[in-house]
RNA sequence: GGGGGAUUGGUGUAAUUGGUAGCACGACAGAUUCUGAUUCUGUUAGUUCCAGUUCGAGUCUGGGAUCCCCUACCA
């Protein structure tokens, strides 16, 4: 038996294809693979970026090839330093590694006006001075052509000086564009004679006021990437109407470029490969509404817990293993899919069940004493028990964990009138603390809400460690339904734990009503105080593993995935739950 | 009377390019379990539609439907 090749991708085929007939190089040199992430420092990176991220880097380390970091800084009323910084740093979190320095495009402004006069030259493009208004309205429509500016035909020599001009600050903003001269009939409104440049008279976060024209995506583009030497140039499905502009561009340089010629030789071509995003179920991944859920405060900051923002994400307790998994798996195709969100959540259940530690907590605790405790020994006495820390990794070990008479169970753990199907704790009923004792439940006390505030139960010594007793005379071995996590009131600590619910409640938010705020959750971030964690859980101990960005995750049993937040201190631990277990029981009571 | 792209179980994704429609998640049922977790087993359900070519079509041809994108001096 032998497994079947795992399924190759349509870019990874096109890749295969690309080295098998020496495209980029001799035939069967994979290294030739160049890739590169582009992002426009404007904003945060969000898990749809983690997916270029994920696929660009992972692409060039499958082939052997190049993976470069690269900002598409072309607009200077947009873009800042803090942004550069962030994307940076949740890049390398995301395990991106690019090889040499990071790039940015305004370092190719020089080459790429070079390259624009020669267009001039060739007639391929001419300054146009009408008003904004002018031009878009000689653009036509979907279905109408455009109709020319009447400043298309004028002389090379006049276009060659007004483009100096602009260059040198001789137009103020708006002032005039240098246009390619392409076809103002095409069915493609791409192709009715695109701007390449426009003049912003506001200085460049990194080359300050070089320059009073910048250059236009569509231009700059295809030119960042044949400088690098990108071989595939990846971007998403909205760019395959700008794809023949992107190549439109690269021939009209190359054209009489080659031996011999005053041009010089033809420059790379990269070629455009366009794939689909991670959309994802209940989340936007529009940079705007990211931008405006910050702005108007119904998140705490980008890095919010809740966000779907890379930084948000690992604030949440999100692996970076978890989030690639998540992105690559969703599949690398051109079809507008729209990702469930349990798919997410389900990746960082699988990456963290094998690694993180398990520890105990109790969110809503409810008091439980054990009235027999004295019968056996010092009523005041603590009892040390060992804990497996990972059932998934032996090498993990235990912990010992103290067990006396009073403790902390969970409010949910137990029901004063419990249905059958219901394992936990109610009158009469015995269950198991895991890693301690059977116990009985004897009796409880309510408020006059009939709030249950104290719950008393016998223990059955027998069952130390949490094993069932020796058989009875008959050969009868008693058994339990229910395991409960529980933590000693005698050697716990408080802390403050966040949970996280989906930021909106609609599949498609803003689908219902066309105002994505209409769905928003207002019950997204419940904060519980009071919640008893065992004390063990505040200081690093060497079960734990070494997290590569230092924030230490567990397992709550029974609970979730938990992270301490960044804000946490051992004063005041805060924890942020990263994502419940599978809850089969929830699912049964919802049922009733 | 515009152009471009897409469509395979509920969701997402494969199918050696014309040869048994597979995988994952979900749902359901069961087994194991000191986490109602994990793990394991089984069940469920699919080629957008209509024609055509062919011994044979998810795959090729013609026509229809539906969805996404395109009229920034944004990227």
């Amino acid at each position: 038996m032998t497994d079947p090749a795992p399924a190759r991708h349509f870019i990874q085929q096109i890749i295969d294809a690309d080295i098998a007939s020496g495209k980029w190089g001799t035939p069967g040199d994979r290294t030739v693979v160049t890739t590169r992430f582009p992002p426009e420092p404007n904003g945060y990176l969000h898990i749809g970026h983690a997916k270029s991220v994920c696929l660009n880097s992972g692409l060039a380390k499958e082939f052997g090839g190049r993976f470069y970091l690269r900002f598409d800084d072309t607009n200077p009323a947009k873009e800042e330093q803090e942004f550069v910084d962030s994307i940076c740093a949740d890049v390398e979190w995301l395990g991106g590694e690019w090889h040499g320095p990071v790039r940015f495009a305004s370092d190719y402004f020089p080459q790429m006006y070079e390259w624009a006069v020669e267009l001039i030259q060739k007639g391929l493009a001419y300054v146009d001075e009408q008003p904004h208004d002018k031009i878009r309205e000689q653009r036509g429509s979907l279905t109408e052509p455009g109709t020319p500016s009447p400043y298309r035909d004028r002389p090379i020599e006049e276009s060659l000086a007004q483009f100096e001009k602009m260059k040198s600050g001789g137009f103020p903003d708006g002032g005039a564009v240098l246009r390619a001269k392409i076809d103002m009939a095409s069915p493609n409104m791409n192709l009715r004679d695109p701007v390449m440049y426009r003049v912003i008279n506001k200085p460049h976060h990194r080359t300050g006021s070089t320059w009073h024209i910048y250059p236009m995506y569509d231009w700059a583009h295809g030119l960042e990437d044949s400088i690098e030497g990108i071989t595939h140039s990846l971007c998403t499905l909205e760019f395959e109407n700008h794809r023949p502009l992107y190549d439109w561009f690269i021939n009209a340089i190359n054209q009489d470029r080659g031996p011999g010629s005053k041009f010089g030789e033809k420059i790379h071509h990269s070629q455009q490969i366009e794939f689909s995003r991670y959309n994802l179920e209940y989340t936007t991944m529009s940079k705007r509404f990211l931008k405006l859920l910050v702005d108007e405060k119904h998140v705490e900051g980008w890095d919010d817990p809740r966000m779907i923002t890379v930084a948000g994400l690992r604030r949440r307790g999100y692996t970076r293993e978890a989030i690639r998994n998540a992105v690559i798996e969703a599949g690398i195709t051109k079809y507008n899919a729209l990702t469930d969100f349990t798919k997410l959540e389900n990746a960082l259940r699988d990456d963290l069940n094998t690694r993180a530690p398990r520890r105990m907590g109790v969110l809503d605790p409810v008091k439980l004493v054990i009235t027999n405790w004295g019968d056996h020994g010092d009523p005041s006495r603590l009892e040390e028990l060992p804990a497996i820390n990972n059932p998934e990794d032996e090498s993990a070990g235990t912990r010992p964990v103290k067990f006396g008479r009073e403790l902390w169970i969970e409010r949910d753990d137990f029901m004063i009138d419990p249905p059958k199907k219901f394992f936990r704790l109610g009158p009469g009923r015995e269950v198991r603390l895991r890693y301690a004792y059977w116990v009985t439940c004897t009796d409880f006390d309510t408020d006059a809400d009939g709030r249950v505030t104290e719950i008393r139960c016998t223990y059955d010594p027998q069952t130390r460690g949490g094993d069932a007793p020796p058989p009875d005379a008959d050969g009868n071995v008693r058994k339990v339904k229910g395991t409960l996590h529980w933590v000693s009131a005698a050697d716990c600590i408080d802390a403050t734990v966040r949970l996280f619910d989906r930021l909106f409640t609609e599949p498609r938010p803003g689908k219902r009503t066309g105002e994505i705020l209409d769905d928003l959750n207002p019950d997204s971030l419940k904060t519980l105080t009071g919640c008893k964690l065992e004390r063990s859980i505040l200081k690093p101990t060497p079960d734990e593993p070494a997290w590569p960005d230092g924030i230490r995750r567990f397992q709550l049993e029974r609970l979730g995935y938990f992270c301490f937040d960044k804000a946490s201190t051992p004063d005041n631990p805060i924890l942020n739950r990263s994502v419940t277990l599978k809850d089969s029981w929830a699912k049964e009571a919802a049922k009733s």
